[in-house]
DNA sequence: TCTGGGGTCCTAGGACCC
DNA sequence: TCTGGGGTCCTAGGACCC
């Protein structure tokens, strides 16, 4: 998504003919229902630790919750008001999803073609204009392949690039195929707002009402130099090309080599105690530092992040001066930042990360 | 309706160096 | 004398996505 994956020279890219999205319908509560089959036909909610009188939001809702008008990232407590008696809540089980997720990867690569993946639920599949296959039945028989070998069901989006692959999956959902190319573009897509982009949110489409652009057609017709101004030399012109439907970013199979690794905890009560809070900044750098030694990379930075009630973030980070994966050394650095930060105030949340060099080429 | 946890990338200002 | 210009690193914050 971000302009930074995008803008690749144009020498990498491949020839490609048509990008499949391919998103798994409901993903995270279609694998608890598929461990659990008597939950199948209620509404089933997954987040936070599973209990709706709990600080959490929800991960995932079935179709069924989602007719209550229950949808991701809605407070658990509000889910709980708006379901009937009969709703399942059911915590967030990480491991599962990523074994689920690998099955279904497994399926997508045995096709002849590139598959970039973009989180659990998520993949692009790219082919070249040398091959022959017609999307509409390759969607299909991916579709069909999916569901013989994980029961699980997904919907697939084709489109001339990813940015118009990622929005007609929305067209086909659930378990239909959507389809959105460069031909029909504007006929579809230019009386939408902007937020029907991936990747301008509710704050972007703030600013760019400001600027008199409300439709994806506006802003495919706004002036670059203005956008530029206005928005940033690189997001300007990027959201310009979204609104155009333009993504000349090639689909990348090239395994994801992650930035940063970070860990936070919401309380369930708010900390009053700056002990508590530097204790619990020394177990977070723990976990940070057990994900740093499961890939054998040293944090060349650290941050600690710290939400004050009600709601306000606090961030602090430094360079380590040199490179390090010792836990003692990134509880120390987040100690360190801790100091820096008020310690009169509530506090609701805390994290600490750990950002990577990049790997030596 | 009081707002998770895991990430990514961009922007902008100041420090510092040549 | 009160003023350069470019480049890179560091840091804080913001926006977006799943």
């Amino acid at each position: 998504m971000p302009p930074g994956r995008s803008s690749r020279p144009p020498s990498e890219e491949s020839p490609t003919r048509w990008v499949l999205h391919v998103d798994l319908d409901e993903f995270i509560a279609a694998v608890e229902v598929r461990r659990r089959p008597e939950l199948a036909g209620l509404p089933v909610v997954v987040g936070g630790r599973g209990d709706p009188t709990e600080r959490g939001v929800v991960a995932t809702a079935s179709y069924e919750a989602r007719a209550y008008g229950v949808g991701s990232a809605m407070p658990l407590r509000t889910a709980a008001r708006r379901l009937p008696p009969e709703a399942v809540f059911l915590p967030v089980d990480k491991p599962a999803y990523e074994d689920a997720s690998e099955e279904v990867m497994a399926v997508l690569r045995s096709f002849p073609v590139r598959v970039e993946v973009l989180g659990w639920d998520e993949a692009f599949l790219g082919a070249d204009l040398s091959d022959e296959a017609v999307p509409e039945a390759l969607a299909r028989s991916v579709q069909e392949a999916v569901l013989a070998s994980t029961r699980l069901h997904c919907s697939v989006g084709i489109g001339d690039n990813k940015l118009q692959a990622k929005i007609a999956t929305g067209f086909g959902k659930p378990r239909g195929i959507g389809r959105l190319t460069t031909d029909r573009w504007f006929e579809v897509m230019g009386d939408r707002p902007t937020t029907a982009l991936w990747g301008i949110g509710a704050k972007t489409a703030r600013r760019l009402a400001d600027l008199g652009i409300t439709t994806v057609a506006g802003l495919a017709a706004a002036d670059t130099a203005m956008l530029a101004e206005a928005l940033g030399p690189t997001m300007g012109p990027w959201f310009r090309r979204l609104g155009r439907g333009v993504d000349s970013s090639p689909v990348d199979p090239t395994p994801w080599v992650p930035r940063a690794h970070g860990r936070e905890t919401t309380f369930q009560t708010d900390l009053t105690d700056w002990d508590a809070v530097a204790s619990e900044a020394r177990r977070l750098a723990g976990l940070v530092a057990e994900d740093l030694a499961a890939e054998g990379r040293p944090a060349a930075r650290v941050g600690v992040k710290v939400r004050y009630a009600p709601f306000e973030t606090r961030q602090r980070s430094l360079t380590l001066p040199e490179p390090s994966g010792s836990a003692e050394v990134i509880a120390e650095a987040a100690c360190r930042l801790l100091e820096r930060l008020d310690h009169d105030r509530r506090v609701r949340l805390l994290g600490v990360r750990a950002e990577m060099s990049p790997p030596a080429p």
